[in-house]
DNA sequence: CCACTATTTGGAAACGATTCCAAAATTGTC
DNA sequence: GACAATTTTGGAATCGTTTCCAAATAGTGG
C-alpha cells in the first residue's frame, strides 16, 4: 500500500496525494477530503524511509540521558517526546552513565548516522563539550546552561539554579538558621550542582555568616544512598548544624533517613530542604521543602526549541524557565 | 557522497561496493580491500534511509513505555537499551499514558514504519492485544505475561506476580495479621495488579480468613497521590485493619503518608508492605517491606530475547524472572 | 587449447516518497 | 464570450540503496 495505490484508488495523481499528506496548499477541498478518506480506509501510513530518503534528512532525533535513576528526567522526557511526536519526529534514546569516555563514544556513534538533532539530559556539559565540535546538527542541552559554552548550534533549557538555591537558602536564613550544611554534587564538580552550591553559599555569606566548604559541605552521588552517607559524614563533623540543604530531593531523602537513624527528628532537631520537587517529596514524612522546576514545561520547551532549530533554522536559544520555592514541613524556625 | 561515488573512485561497480558494505561473498579480496580503503578515506557511511527503504526492514526497535512516573521502568530501560546498543540496535522510545486509544494510535504509527522489533513496558496487555494482530515484527512484553495471549511473535519477560504477592501476604499472615487491606490496580483491571491482587487474596483465604473485595480492597492509580487517597478511603471503611498491602512501592509511599496524617504510626498501629523495591523504599521512615524484582536482569533479558527473535528467528519465549521478599521495618508482628 | 563450470563484476530496475514543471481546470475581468 | 490570471492537477525525475540477471573473467579437466 503506497502512495500510488492511494492515488489510483482516490482517482487523483500522486502529486496531489503527496500534497495532502504534507498539508500543503493548492489542493481543492474536494480532493483533500476524498484522499483523506481513502487513506483512512486503507489505514495508509506513508513510508518514512522513502520520505526521509527523498528529503535528505536522516535518522530521528537522538537523546542522551545521563543518570537513569533521576526521576526528573523521566518527567521531562515524557512531555518532550510527546511534543516531538506532534511534529512526527521520533526519538532515539541512549541511557548513559555520566562518564566522559562513555559519553564521547555514544555521541560519536549516533552522530555517524546523521540524526536531525540531539538532546542531552543531565550529565556534565564539559564531557560532551569536548565531543561537540564534530556535531553538525542542532542540539539542546536540557537541565544545564550552554549560553557560556559558545557553541553555534547548541541551545539550552534550564532554570537559574544559582538563583533558586539562593532563594531556598534565604528561606532557611529567614527562619533563623545560621549553621547550614550542604550536601550533593560530585567531587569532580558538575555544572548544575556547582551553580546550586554557589548560590547557596553566596546567600549565606551575604548575611555575614561564615561557610567553610571543607567543613560545611559534603559532595555525594545523586541518589538516596549518596545522600545518606553524605549526611552521616557531615553530621559527624558538625554537631551544631540546624539545617541541611540537599542539592536534590533524592539526596534529601537519603539524608532524612540518616538523620532519623541518629535519633534526631526533622524539623524539630534539624531542618531539611531539597531541590527539584520530585513527586515523592510532598508525601515524605515530614513533607520536604524544596524548589520546584516545571518538568513538563522544560521538556516541552526543549522540544520546541529543537524543532525550531531543525525546521526553521532558528538560531540557538537559551531558555531559562521559572522555579518556585515550595514551603513544606521540613523546615522550621529556630 | 553516495555508493556511486565510491564505486567510481574505487573503479568498481555499485553492485560490488554494495556487496562489500553488506559483507556478502563473491567479492575478490583485492576488490574488497580497495573499496574498504576508499570508503575509509571518504568517511563514507551508507544512507540508512535508502537502505531500509530497499530492504523493507525499516526503523530501529520501538519501545512503548506506559507510565513514565514509574521509576522501575527507568531502571529496566537503561540496561535494556545498553544490551541493544551492544548489538548496534537503536531504540526509539514512545512515552504514553495507559489509555487504549493512545496506545492503539502510537502502535499504528510506529508499526507503519516497520520497526525491527517492539517492546512494551508496563501498560495493560489487553490494550495492545487488540492492536497486535497487525504487528508483524517480533515483540516483547516487559513486566507482563503474554504466555496465555497466544500471539505467535510476542515474547514476555516478567516475574510471577501472583506468587510474589502470595509470598508477601504469607509474610504478613505469619506475623499474625488477620485484617489485611489491599490498595492499587486500576478500576478497569490491569493484568499485573490483577495477578498481584489474586495472589494476595488467595494467600489470605487459604488461611480461612475472609477477604471481601468490596470492603478490603481499594483500587487506585499508580502514583503517590493514588496511594494516599486509596489508603484514606480504605481506612475510612475499615477501622480494624492491622496491615495494608500496596500493589506498588509508590502507592505504599502515598499510603504511608495517609496513615501518618491520621495520627497513626507504621508499623506500631498498622503494618505496611509494598512491591517493586524501588530505590527509595529502603530509605523511607520506616523502611518498607517489599518484593524486589531485578530490574537490570529483566531489562537485559528482554533485549536478549528480542535480539534472538529478530536475528535468529527464534520463537517467542516467556521468561519468568526471580523475585525476593525484602523484610524491612514496616511490618511487625501483632 | 577448448569446453565447461565457478567466481567475480556491472548496471538496470525497484523501493516509496517528494518536487518540480507543464497541462488542465477554474475564476475573474471587461 | 474571449482572454488573462490563478488554482489545481498529473506524472516524470529523483533520492541512495539492494537485488537481480547477464556478462566477463578465472579456473579446471581432458
Amino acid at each position: 500500500m503506497n502512495i500510488r495505490d492511494i492515488a489510483a484508488k482516490a482517482g487523483y495523481g500522486v502529486g496531489t496525494v503527496s500534497r495532502v499528506i504534507n498539508d500543503q496548499p493548492n489542493v481543492s477541498e474536494q480532493a483533500r477530503a476524498r484522499i483523506l478518506t481513502v487513506m483512512e480506509e486503507c489505514g495508509y501510513e506513508p513510508n518514512s524511509n522513502a520520505r526521509y530518503l527523498k528529503m535528505q534528512s536522516q535518522t530521528p532525533v537522538a537523546a542522551f540521558v545521563m543518570g537513569v535513576g533521576n526521576r526528573l528526567f523521566g518527567d521531562i522526557l515524557g512531555p518532550l517526546q510527546a511534543t516531538l511526536a506532534e511534529a512526527n519526529e521520533d526519538l532515539v534514546v541512549t541511557y548513559l552513565d555520566d562518564d566522559a569516555d562513555e559519553v564521547r563514544a555514544a555521541i560519536a556513534y549516533q552522530n555517524a548516522r546523521h540524526p536531525k538533532g540531539m538532546l542531552f539530559l543531565g550529565g556534565e556539559p564539559r564531557y560532551f563539550a569536548e565531543a561537540f565540535h564534530e556535531i553538525e546538527v542542532p542540539s539542546v542541552l536540557v537541565t544545564g546552561s550552554a549560553a557560556d559554552l559558545g557553541f553555534e548550534r547548541l541551545s539550552s533549557v534550564t532554570i537559574d539554579n544559582e538563583a533558586a538555591a539562593r532563594c531556598l537558602c534565604e528561606h532557611l536564613l529567614e527562619h533563623g538558621h545560621r549553621r547550614i550544611g550542604i550536601i550533593g554534587g560530585s567531587k569532580t564538580g558538575n555544572q548544575t550542582s556547582t551553580l546550586r552550591l554557589a548560590g547557596a553559599v553566596a546567600a549565606i555569606r551575604a548575611r555575614g555568616i561564615s561557610f567553610d566548604i571543607a567543613r560545611d559541605y559534603e559532595p555525594c552521588d545523586f541518589h538516596e544512598a549518596g545522600g545518606y552517607e553524605a549526611a552521616q559524614r557531615l553530621l559527624d563533623r558538625n554537631g551544631d548544624l540546624t539545617a541541611i540543604f540537599a542539592l536534590g530531593d533524592v539526596i534529601a531523602f537519603g539524608a532524612l533517613r540518616a538523620i532519623v537513624d541518629r535519633g534526631l527528628r526533622v524539623p524539630r532537631d534539624i531542618s531539611l530542604a531539597g531541590f527539584d520537587d520530585t513527586s515523592f517529596s510532598q508525601y515524605a514524612v515530614p513533607r520536604i521543602t524544596t524548589i520546584r522546576q516545571n518538568a513538563e514545561q522544560l521538556g516541552r520547551a526543549a522540544a520546541r526549541i529543537l524543532l525550531a532549530n531543525m525546521h526553521d533554522g532558528a538560531p540557538a536559544a537559551h531558555e531559562v524557565g521559572p522555579f518556585e520555592l515550595i514551603e513544606r514541613e521540613s523546615v522550621r524556625a529556630v
